[in-house]
DNA sequence: CTGAAAGCGCTTACAG
DNA sequence: CTGAAAGCGCTTACAG
């Protein structure tokens, strides 16, 4: 089998030109049927492989998108992240495109640098996963080329942004506790270390609100810095009977501590997460939580990016897409 | 700034040909210093970026290594195989090539279908990350094109693999067990599944013989079914004291088991893992295990890659990269 | 229905 | 030190 198998290749095999191969294979009008089909299956039996790097010079388009996740992301959250990645190339490549992943090194985010891949011209457009820095989000919209922000968005900018609807997603949770007799209820998470964790906050400041519970200062827990590393979390003095947490794996982390210090989930504490990722059903008991819908993420995500393409004045604002409450057994009905 | 200055567009400005601005810009003899200072100083200004498609349609080259996964490792072992692509990528672009991830869907590699990438030529090589059906392997081998098998070897073909030397890795816990005063010891992993786990076995079982224990029957204990998928573990009917775990994923699943069955670990059972990924920390008291060294086997598998595509012919057989072993709290000295 | 010509942005080999 | 010519493999727009 020759490496090199070109339409030209072809075309002279048939005493036709390249340009009726080029019309056959790509299935256009212009050549017979019966010529068309002769030449697809010479095609198939030279072992001819369509060569993307023509067709891209051709047109200016690389026809793949870059998938951004800055590096701590992947070993917090790695199996979401992955799982996201894998719907975005699922659905681009149903347009002909393809998604490359590029971990974003912390150390090219705080120097501010761009991905060697936007230099030399290689993808057509960003999808950003995961919050960076500021001034990288920043950096990122200086660019020439259609950006979309998955699972965050950003205060300032005006960037198409798909995120979870982290709001309501809390929001009713903490009904849903509070309907279980719940009064007594902490937050656990860092409200200025990313806007997710700061959103599903206010749903669920918004659920205390309206049942009328006042919000203790000491019922925030905090439970990462501000550039995401996980500390120790304090426990308040008087001990709440359910955390709403802002992550499974914080959860996850929460319940090694509380149960270290001898209190029984669900039976002391109600615990719940949100994500619904690896680690809720790696607790035990297993996590009440919130499943993140990844596949109405990525099509928008992927619609977003393909229109912007064709016309980079589209703009689509903040799309949230609805989550949906997962019932395990880490919540106790105290009424 | 416009969006597509060429190398035509700097050299039109300075009134050179493009030649000499290629020159220049890739930093060849047959331009005055002077010039190419100018050159790039214009082409920065200008907001130039490189055009790779370019080159690749002249030289026949994508400058891509696609790392290709099955999809069922990336809920396995997740974090290990995304940290091994993070090194591959890193160490591929101090070669100017691109790593681009492939996650092989179940379905592709039950259908044999290869990855779309292949068939447009967006790749120059493959690194298969950890082992696929025989039938998808021998698929693979038959692609023109450098391939290099990666966590993983093929029994039959003659494919170079980089691998960790699990044979050694095993062996060594399995001796460190017996040093400890461990006598009754079982193997938890399904020997027909890879080739990981066999050797994995094999290690642990040369320790027995180096030591005259017998290996007893059911002391070999099956974790999940021929494909990968996780069963429940059956205890043999006398209970070992310890157990050599194929993966920390499984010593964590079977901690879980043992807990729950009334048993202590490390008081009553020890337990030791492989892989030093992130179930060797999330379990409690945290795991003896084996770190694999994933720096030195990506390092191996690009060097190989890479020489490969200068050279087809170039064979290096299979590299077994040596571990280290992490001394945590899941073992007791029964001495 | 079929094809000759031109061009995408770069590089190589050669001439001056 | 500098550049004109040709070519990588395809497609588009046009002519027949």
């Amino acid at each position: 089998m020759k490496t090199n198998v070109t339409m030209k290749d072809i075309a002279e095999k048939l005493n036709v030109s390249s340009v009726t191969v080029s019309k056959a294979l790509n299935d256009k009008d212009g050549v017979s049927d019966e010529l068309k089909e002769k030449i697809k299956s010479l095609a198939e039996k030279m072992g001819y492989r369509y060569n993307t790097m023509a067709k891209s010079m051709k047109d200016g388009r690389s026809y793949n998108i870059c998938v951004v996740i800055p590096e701590r992301f992947t070993g917090m959250t790695q199996s979401f992240y992955l799982k996201v990645y894998q719907n975005i190339t699922q659905i681009l490549e149903e347009r002909g495109y393809y998604g490359i992943i590029h971990i974003l090194p912390n150390e090219d985010e705080d120097q501010l640098r761009l991905p060697r891949i936007y230099h030399e011209r290689r993808v057509d457009g960003f999808i950003m996963l995961g919050q960076p820095s500021r001034a990288y989000s920043d950096l990122m919209q200086t660019i020439d080329m259609p950006l979309v922000f998955l699972d965050f968005y950003d205060e300032n900018g005006d960037v198409d942004a798909v995120i979870t609807d982290n709001f309501y997603g809390a929001y009713e949770l903490t009904n849903y506790l509070i309907q279980q007799g719940h009064k007594d209820i902490a937050y656990v998470g860092n409200l200025f270390s990313t806007s997710s964790i700061q959103d599903r906050f206010l749903g669920y400041y918004k659920s205390l609100l309206e049942h009328k519970i006042t919000l203790k200062d000491d019922y925030v827990i905090k439970d990462r810095d501000d550039r995401g590393t996980y500390v120790d979390m304090e426990f308040p003095k008087q001990m709440p009977t359910a955390f709403v947490c802002n992550c499974d794996q914080v959860a996850h982390l929460l319940m090694e501590k509380l149960q270290k210090s001898g209190f029984k989930v669900p039976e002391d504490c109600s615990v719940v997460g949100f994500d619904n990722d690896i680690y809720a059903t790696l607790t035990s008991p297993n996590l009440t939580t919130v499943e993140v819908d990844i596949e109405e993420m990525a099509k928008n995500a992927v619609k977003f990016i393909c229109e912007k393409m064709d016309d980079p004045n589209a703009t689509f604002g903040r799309v949230a897409v609805k989550g949906k409450i997962i019932f395990r057994e880490s919540v106790k009905n105290i009424k």
